[in-house]
DNA sequence: CGCGGGTGAGACATTCATGTCTCATGTGCG
DNA sequence: CGCACATGAGACATGAATGTCTCACCCGCG
């Protein structure tokens, strides 16, 4: 069996299979395998060769979408400089995620009212942790949440690319109108 | 038949049912026909008499939110006093609908991407028309369109009950924090 | 050349929600 | 009382998605 040797390779197709897949969830999220067989180009007898079913599909896609925030959490710095500036910086990084995250976001909503996977606790924790050092620090207004403002955060980027997608907003808007209400609000301010 | 004078009667029946539906549907969005039949205390075929099926009974559903929704800002008076304390006065409104109005936003988002019904534009133009108001006014900043902000109020909207729900934001603090974080956002501002 | 592993196509059983139908019950009203 | 109508219970057919299986095919590699 060339199952050892081609570990990597396989996890290379796999990789692939997995970015597909979330591109046609992402676009319909209540796609079949069928359709995301065939948008990836091989049968349904293959794909179920890769993913047992939908359920562990859904599930690799989950770590999918934690690994790139991960790395978009990595990629943003959030530990360093200016805490409002890392927060763009976040955003920036987030927004290609966008809409994959939406697909995320809704599954997990719809099909576990209540409980939460624990690899969603510790990107939670980082993005929590990055509004907490912008509180400490004098950034940030103390009387919201950590958690809450965790929850805006993917409330408005999924917001955002759902707008982009429907053509409310122009997509080269995306990133700013996110970042500028999450940070500045509605309301017309003294500073800047 | 009594059809014709007990209207008035079974259409309290079948507000009723839409609530309970409503109900349901907010907690488990997956939840089929039978489920609902069972939560209203009526059989499914009695269900079927009211609603030809699911596609009707959703159709009703947003109805009954449109509804809801036009109820709330005419309460909210979106169009008095200071744009910001209207929007204060509509998240205070429309926060008992809040998980309703997640379902719907949801099965929207799910089914049918791309198109949305009539009705959502015109609540989508009176709150945008209020978003506008306070740019008019000076009291909102202009930068940000109020496709985006109204867009954004819907997300932080739901996204407070959903916080709610799992328990990351207390529910008394529901409100406030949308409403703070909707019209001053993250950032320490110097104003008050 | 011949072999083996991976693949595509498709048949098949299963499950589930849905929609429709029938029939027995029950309740109110004449 | 007896009739009409609404309801509840449940059988039934349907359709869709899923998961499993078999078989033929092809491609690379010995």
């Amino acid at each position: 069996m060339s199952h050892v040797r081609y570990d990597c390779l396989m996890s290379l197709d796999r990789e692939e299979l997995l970015s597909t897949a979330a591109d046609v969830l992402t676009r319909r999220p209540t796609s079949s395998m069928d359709d995301i067989a065939k948008a990836a180009g091989i049968s349904r007898a293959t794909l179920h060769r890769h993913f047992a079913g939908r359920e562990a599909l859904v599930r690799a896609l989950e770590q999918l979408g934690l690994r790139h925030l991960d790395a978009a959490l990595d990629a943003a710095r959030t530990q360093e400089g200016d805490a409002a500036d890392a927060v763009r910086r976040l955003i920036t990084e987030t927004e290609p995620l966008a809409g994959f995250l939406g697909f995320l976001v809704t599954e997990n909503q719809l099909f576990e009212p209540g409980e939460q996977h624990p690899g969603w606790t510790r990107i939670d924790e980082r993005i929590s942790a990055l509004f907490q050092r912008g509180q400490r620090e004098g950034a940030f207004r103390i009387d919201l949440s950590p958690a809450w403002l965790t929850e805006a955060l993917y409330a408005l980027i999924t917001a955002s690319a759902w707008a982009v997608q429907d053509g409310r907003v122009a997509a080269r808007d995306s990133v700013r109108m996110t970042t500028e209400l999450l940070l500045g609000g509605v309301r017309r301010s003294s500073e800047e």
